[in-house]
RNA sequence: GCGGAUGUGGUGGAAUUGGUAGACACGCCAGAUUUAGGUUCUGGUGCCGCGAGGCGUGGGGGUUCGAGUCCCUUCAUCCGCACCA
């Protein structure tokens, strides 16, 4: 008996797919066309056993779909620029380009070992100048388009490191790296105008049904529309220029309970009033500062700060409504200032009783018409209430009906105009940084903003850079800095700025599809491949990188680099749970926690301990990270069980969408698992070719029925994302063969040749090994998938469950032909069932058809 | 606070969508072979009960001939977004 041995058959395999050009994808105007990708990876330089999950859900779907008859596109490639780079040049003294490209090999060299179906001839990363000269192009495109804009916008800056900081780079005010207090700045930053898109961003969702509901509510969230008033009061001592405060409100049925108005520290009245007064400058300071913590942000009291001025509301006659300025109102969304009705809403009914402010009911419950004096009473909208103070309209309105006709009278009025507003805010794409795809654009002194000319693209990035010190290096290196003017010749600067990495993953999809054309993509090429069929990756994407790429590819059509009218680059999403792993701790002897990998702890009866014996505290099973040690790599892995058995155990068990938990078990169970169907397989071969007897009988015929049941299921579990299920299928079959024994003849060979291609998928080079061992022509990764024989699915007897009263009490044999009134004979003269009827006449008789029987007494 | 999910054996999870709850796997128990590679094979394994039988899908109620699945209510856990006017 051999025994399976993956070490030598794995590259083997995967020579002979590569020698026979297996998975190069190409057009063919016979098939359909099937456009499968995972996320690309960061070249961080090691891959993990979640990019060994994600890649091989995609790689099940390519094989599945390949051997299904569609023309499959299966690429990969990187997604190359980012800070990581940088930083390693920081710490370590190479450059960022030398460690990217290190780490692409590394990894690409990892990624072969897992036998995955990608075309590598496809294979690029989104630092080579080939793929961001085009990028510059589309950035050329859209500035023609109309698409970019170059506005200002306040940055976290870190005056030590010299860069700008994400909000989550902020910790306590301060940098994340540097410790430094971080500082408000105003930079003049280039801007994707994707809120021109917002609309058709957001009811485009409700066409992509092969999106996870959970996903396009996130999208539809973060876009989010809200109808409403633009509107403005009067206002009274008020600087020069601030006559009028303009505002939007989307429950304009609550304007005769405003009892103030508040704007935010960012408002220019605001900004002008701190000008000349120490006091509202402080105070301003003061929220600013609150501002860049999260933490801060939610535990933070309302407060405000009452500037003296009042506002005018048209509404109530007679009253001056105090204007604050308060560090609940944001300015980036509507205009920066609201009016308060502190009776209907919460945040203003606190707001209101710190202040001494009155509470003034708009509507009251229909019921007990109790007034809003020590909550806010905010019904849903939809739900009618009794209105005392309303703009127009009868007494009992819904809050939707009330603002409709709120918004109707302000407008017939003449006090302002129904508007739509969205939360989404245009693109900031500038990054001060080294190691992304330059701006293409000169400032000249005498032509201002430049764009360069096409003949010049790339901008390459130049190659001898230092990070011997903080800031962006481009911005001190004069020979790529300083460059003629494309207008007028003249001396002018490069653009410093970069592009967001994001920019970067917004089209890669597109370049894929031509990824060694001249233009960014080839129209030909991309209409018949795009939009991409499946996508799949991590939910930690689910808004703004899928958002973004949305937004390109309608940029993109409109400046015809995708086919018009092809809006939507991933016709169906998929988001991957995360491989997860028990975590080890130990004390030590200074009293600190230590973490361990999985392989210092040794696991006994008597629990888990290190190899000297020292106890380990085995802890929660979280997320793979380096930081708690918990990581498991698949170099050790594909090295000791071989691909096809990491491949397998990923794949098992737990619903791809959700985590699975990594476990060494695990793992030995997929090895056994995979040997067992070797043995089997190598049986079978040495005993049909000694005695092929003919598969008729009995176990012939039910092994056949179960084999065309598992062709049934293990697709089923493939098409719906349930690889899980169509694991355990395969399961189920090996046991089918293993019982079915000799005397079911040949037809075990041919459950077994069955077994190989449905298996394929899963653990492709196992499945060619055992294809050629069985003497079949070609490659299982080019076999035509099976399909079940819907006479083989059907039995010719089946046994019913048969209740009384609902309990479970007996169980018939009958014929799966046999119609119900038969049944309900067999059911009444079936012993146990008399012993139970105990002579009683049944009151009603229910038969399902091949399901069950329930006797009501 | 708003929005969304998820709760099934010792464990991961199945359940034809209202029709035999626990497929498949891990683990565990018993037996066989005496296995040299990380054995393999057979049988058993939801809980209580010696048994007939009873109970059982987070808890409580309801609809139904029949509920893991539908409705109401409640608890727990997880995720997303957020001073969004």
């Amino acid at each position: 008996m051999s025994r399976y041995n993956a070490q030598t058959a794995e590259p083997k395999w995967q020579k002979a797919w590569e020698k026979a050009g297996v998975f190069a994808a190409r057009r063919d105007p016979a098939k359909p066309k099937y456009y499968v990708l995972e996320m690309f990876p960061y070249p961080s330089g090691t891959l993990h056993v979640g990019h060994v999950r994600n890649y091989t859900m995609g790689d099940v779907v390519a094989r599945y779909k390949a051997a299904t008859g569609h023309a499959v596109l299966h690429p990969m490639g990187w997604d190359a620029f980012g800070l990581p780079a940088e930083n390693a040049a920081m710490e370590r003294g190479i450059g960022p380009r030398a460690w990217t490209y290190q780490n692409i090999d590394a990894m690409r060299a990892q990624f072969r070992t897992l036998g995955l179906s990608l075309d590598w001839s496809r294979e690029f990363a989104t630092c080579d100048p080939e793929y961001y000269g085009q990028q510059q192009a589309l950035f050329l495109d859209m500035l023609e388009a109309g698409l970019v804009a170059r506005k200002n916008a306040v940055v976290n800056w870190d005056p030590v490191d010299l860069t700008v900081l994400a909000n989550e780079q902020v910790e306590d005010g301060r940098g994340w790296r540097s410790g430094a207090l971080v500082e408000r700045r105003e930079l003049t930053q280039w801007f994707f105008k994707i809120t021109d898109f917002a609309e058709d961003l957001l009811t485009a969702l409700d066409g992509l049904e092969g999106w996870p509901e959970k996903v396009r509510l996130m999208q539809a969230n973060w876009i989010g529309r809200s109808q409403g008033l633009a509107f403005s009061f009067d206002l009274s001592g008020a600087p020069e220029g601030f006559e009028r405060l303009e505002m939007f409100t989307t429950r304009p049925d609550t304007f005769r309970g405003a009892s103030f108005c508040a704007i935010s520290p960012d408002h220019p009245l605001a900004k002008t009033l701190e000008k000349d007064r120490a006091d509202i400058a402080a105070f301003c300071a003061d929220c600013r500062r609150m501002g860049t913590s999260e933490a801060a942000l939610e535990t933070a009291e309302k407060v405000g700060f009452d500037t003296g001025i009042t506002a005018a509301n048209p509404y109530m006659p007679g009253t001056d409504l105090p204007v604050f300025i308060a560090n609940f109102v944001l300015m980036d969304y509507g205009t920066g200032a609201i009016f308060g009705c502190p009776a209907h809403d919460a945040r203003d009914h606190a707001f209101a009783t710190k202040y001494g402010l009155s509470i003034i009911d708009v509507y009251l419950p229909r019921q007990s018409g109790e007034s809003a004096t020590t909550d806010a009473f905010v019904p849903p909208k939809s739900e009618p209430v009794r209105y005392v103070r309303a703009i127009s309209g009868p007494e009992e309105m819904t809050g939707d009906q009330a603002i409709a006709r709120a918004i109707d009278t302000a407008e017939a009025d003449g006090l302002g105009r129904r508007v739509t507003q969205y939360r989404l805010r245009d693109w900031g794409i500038s990054r001060q940084r080294y190691w992304g795809c330059p701006i293409p654009v000169l400032h000249c002194d005498s032509c201002g903003v430049v764009p360069e000319k096409r003949a010049n693209l790339p901008v390459r990035l130049p190659e001898d850079v230092v990070f011997d010190r903080p800031g962006n290096p481009l911005d001190r290196h004069p020979t790529w800095r300083d460059a003629p003017c494309p207008a007028c010749g003249g001396p002018a600067t490069r653009e410093t700025d970069t592009m967001d990495t994001f920019v970067d993953s917004s089209w890669y999809f597109a370049r894929f599809t031509s990824p060694n054309a001249e233009t960014p993509t080839d129209l030909a090429e991309a209409d018949y491949w795009m939009d991409v069929d499946q996508y799949i990756g991590g939910v930690e994407h689910a808004i703004l990188h899928l958002l973004y790429a949305r937004f390109f590819t309608r940029a993109m059509a409109r400046c015809g680099h995708l086919p018009e009218g092809r809006n939507e680059p991933f016709a169906a999403l998929f988001t991957q749970g995360m491989v997860t792993h028990e975590t080890y701790q130990t004390t030590g002897p200074d009293g600190r926690a230590r973490w361990h990998a999985p392989d210092e702890v040794r696991h006994s009866d008597t629990g888990a301990t290190l190899a000297d014996g020292t106890p380990v505290d085995v802890g929660p099973v979280i997320k793979m990270s380096k930081s708690k040690r918990n990581v498991v790599d698949p170099n050790d892995i594909v090295a000791q069980y071989g691909a096809d058995t990491a491949r397998w155990f990923v794949m098992s068990d737990s619903p791809p969408d959700r985590d699975v938990e990594w476990t060494a078990a695990g793992v030995e169970a997929a090895w056994r698992h995979l040997q067992r169907v070797w043995r089997l397989a190598d049986e079978i071969i040495g005993q049909s070719a000694s005695d092929p007897s003919p598969a008729e009988g009995k176990a012939a015929l039910t092994l056949r029925r179960q084999t065309h049941r598992a062709i049934r299921d293990v697709t089923e579990g493939i098409e719906g994302f349930a690889f899980n299920k169509s694991i355990a299928q395969l399961y189920a079959l090996t046991n089918a063969i293993a019982k079915a024994g000799p005397e079911a003849g040949a037809e075990r060979h041919a459950a077994l040749r069955t077994l190989a291609i449905l298996s394929m998928p899963f653990t492709p080079h196992l499945a060619e090994e055992i294809w050629a061992a069985l003497g079949c022509d070609g490659l299982v990764s080019q076999a035509a998938w099976p399909q079940a024989d819907p006479a083989m699915l059907v039995e010719e007897s089946v046994t019913l469950p048969v209740q009384i009263n609902g309990k479970r009490r007996a169980e018939i044999a009958v014929p799966a032909a046999a119609d119900p009134a038969a049944v309900e004979a067999m059911v009444l003269a079936d012993p146990k069932v008399q012993k139970y009827l105990d002579g009683q006449v049944p009151r009603k008789l229910i038969v399902v058809p091949g399901r069950i029987v329930n006797v009501v007494l």
